[in-house]
DNA sequence: GGGCCCGCAGGG
DNA sequence: CCCTGCGGGCCC
């Protein structure tokens, strides 16, 4: 496929580009081959309709319109545009050389293209996180805190008030996260969510204040901002006054009284306001006997009766606001609503696969506390287990050296090497051989490593997981940590078997 | 058990 | 894009 200028320049040009209805220069283009395939005499530009005393930045140069030394007239290889050698900025002497050629709006900074082999670049957002700045090995992300959401709730907007369908009061709910997810408390921290001019959605009670009151179908709750939250934290001091400003605002719109940000204001029929979804976490057990032993529970629908501003026990100006319990079902801590709980079989809700990743980690954890515990009996006695400092100093290339004692269970390994070397070269898993070299104070220990790399040299274990050989051959092998199934067929084999 | 401090989501 | 935030895991 030919590209042409509108002066009658030729150059190669690549299909996927025709395909572009996105890049003005590309639509020109089509038009452009259509003529020249079918033999008709030169395009006609749409803007200019070719008119040779009309200045046109389409069909010349995009800087100055003229159409006078079309040999002069350079074309971009990304957009299409013709652009005069001398209107450029600095201005070129001459047609380069090169076979590609970009006008500055779609040259690229050779800095931020991402090279075969190359890793993508962090997002501007990720790049300018704490995270890309410190060396911090801590798996920030992972925790419940950190994670992002897996789901989102769609069936009703986030400015909706009320209940969300589906959510029986009593719904109790492991982390805030997963209150986030259900729809019933989208922020993650906040504690209030809602709209400064429009009105509140909900919000949490989690004890944030030991000066407010909770009496169940009724409870103050304090306002947002004041803190000091300077250290990149999310609660902090308390070192300003509060205004009755974004979700203070937000609270008191819901109010069925006229905003007043002086002194508050109280309604004239409590009822009438706009409704708020109330969620109780169990850090608010310190001042309320309402709150759930664990987890956050949705506990209805409340109204916000007034609000006012007062000097709280922190010192400052903070917003009270008081709710009242206005719905239908029943608040869980009353019998009726226990029968109901029962009834629905509600129960704390974890988010998936939280419990399974629990339990394996709590066993890690146990393995690690014997370890520590059995290590200061090992330097005195010779028959002890050897510490993974003790394996990693003596190394040997002799696969049976690797064993101490008597013949297989529960002793420590030696590392070759290679092997020593192997697992210090693998910055990327350092985390992990951390943990594997720690559980190697313990015996055998066969590791899997569920890989996004291509698995080289795959071996197929009994229980069908795939691991790459050379994984194998790094370490010590024995029991299996975490698979549904036990390994039995591997558990003699020892590194360089 | 308390302090540090992160990603993420939401509003504006 | 910036500001805000009644979480929560991990380290000390």
């Amino acid at each position: 496929i030919i590209k042409a200028n509108f002066q009658g320049t030729y150059k190669l040009y690549s299909f996927k580009r025709q395909q572009s209805s996105v890049c003005r220069g590309n639509v020109y283009m089509a038009f452009d081959i259509s003529l020249f395939l079918t033999g008709k005499s030169g395009p006609e530009c749409k803007h200019c309709r070719a008119d040779p005393d009309k200045e046109c930045r389409f069909c010349s140069c995009y800087l100055c319109g003229g159409k006078q030394d079309a040999h002069m007239q350079l074309l971009c290889d990304e957009c299409n545009m013709a652009y005069h050698i001398y209107c450029l900025n600095p201005p070129l002497s001459k047609i380069p050389e090169d076979e590609d050629w970009y006008c500055p709006s779609c040259k690229n900074d050779s800095n931020e293209v991402v090279k075969a082999g190359e890793k993508l670049k962090q997002s501007k957002k990720k790049a300018k996180m704490p995270s890309a700045s410190t060396e911090s090995q801590r798996d920030w992300g992972k925790g419940m805190a950190c994670v992002g959401r897996t789901k989102e709730c769609t069936i009703v907007p986030s400015n909706h008030y009320g209940p969300i369908p589906g959510v029986p009061v009593g719904t109790t709910w492991k982390f805030r996260v997963q209150v986030s997810e259900a729809g019933v408390h989208r922020p993650h921290v906040g504690g209030i969510h809602g709209r400064s001019n429009d009105g509140a959605y909900s919000l949490v009670l989690a004890g944030g204040f030991e000066d407010e009151v909770d009496r169940g179908d009724e409870f103050t709750y304090t306002g947002s901002g004041g803190r000091d939250l300077s250290g990149n934290k999310r609660i902090g001091e308390h070192s300003f006054d509060q205004t009755l400003t974004h979700m203070n605002r937000a609270l008191a719109l819901n109010c069925d009284a006229p905003l007043d940000d002086k002194n508050g204001a109280e309604s004239k029929n409590w009822r009438a306001g706009k409704p708020v979804r109330v969620v109780r976490s169990s850090k608010g057990r310190r001042i309320s006997k309402y709150a759930p032993e664990e987890g956050n529970r949705y506990d209805g629908i409340y109204k916000v009766v007034k609000y006012w501003p007062e000097i709280g026990k922190c010192g400052f100006l903070v917003w009270r606001y008081l709710l009242r319990r206005d719905d239908a079902e029943p608040a869980p801590w009353t019998s009726e609503g226990m029968e109901r709980s029962k009834k629905l079989g509600l129960s704390l809700q974890y988010p998936e696969g939280y419990l399974e990743a629990m339990a394996s980690k709590e066993k890690k954890d146990k393995v690690k506390k014997q370890t520590v515990k059995q290590e200061p009996t090992s330097q005195s006695n010779g028959n002890q287990k050897r510490t993974i400092d003790d394996a990693i100093g003596e190394p040997t290339n002799t696969p049976k050296a690797m064993r101490t004692g008597d013949g297989g269970k529960g002793e420590a390994f030696q590392l070759t090497q290679e092997q020593q070397w192997l697992i210090r070269e693998d910055c990327m898993n350092q985390k992990l051989w951390d943990e594997v070299l720690a559980s190697l104070k313990e015996g055998p220990v066969f590791c899997l490593f569920y890989s996004f790399e291509l698995v080289y040299q795959p071996v197929t274990t009994e229980c069908l997981h795939n691991v790459c050989k050379v994984r194998i051959n790094c370490l010590a092998l024995g029991c299996f940590l975490g698979s549904e199934t036990p390994v039995t067929k591997f558990s003699q084999i020892y590194p360089g078997d």
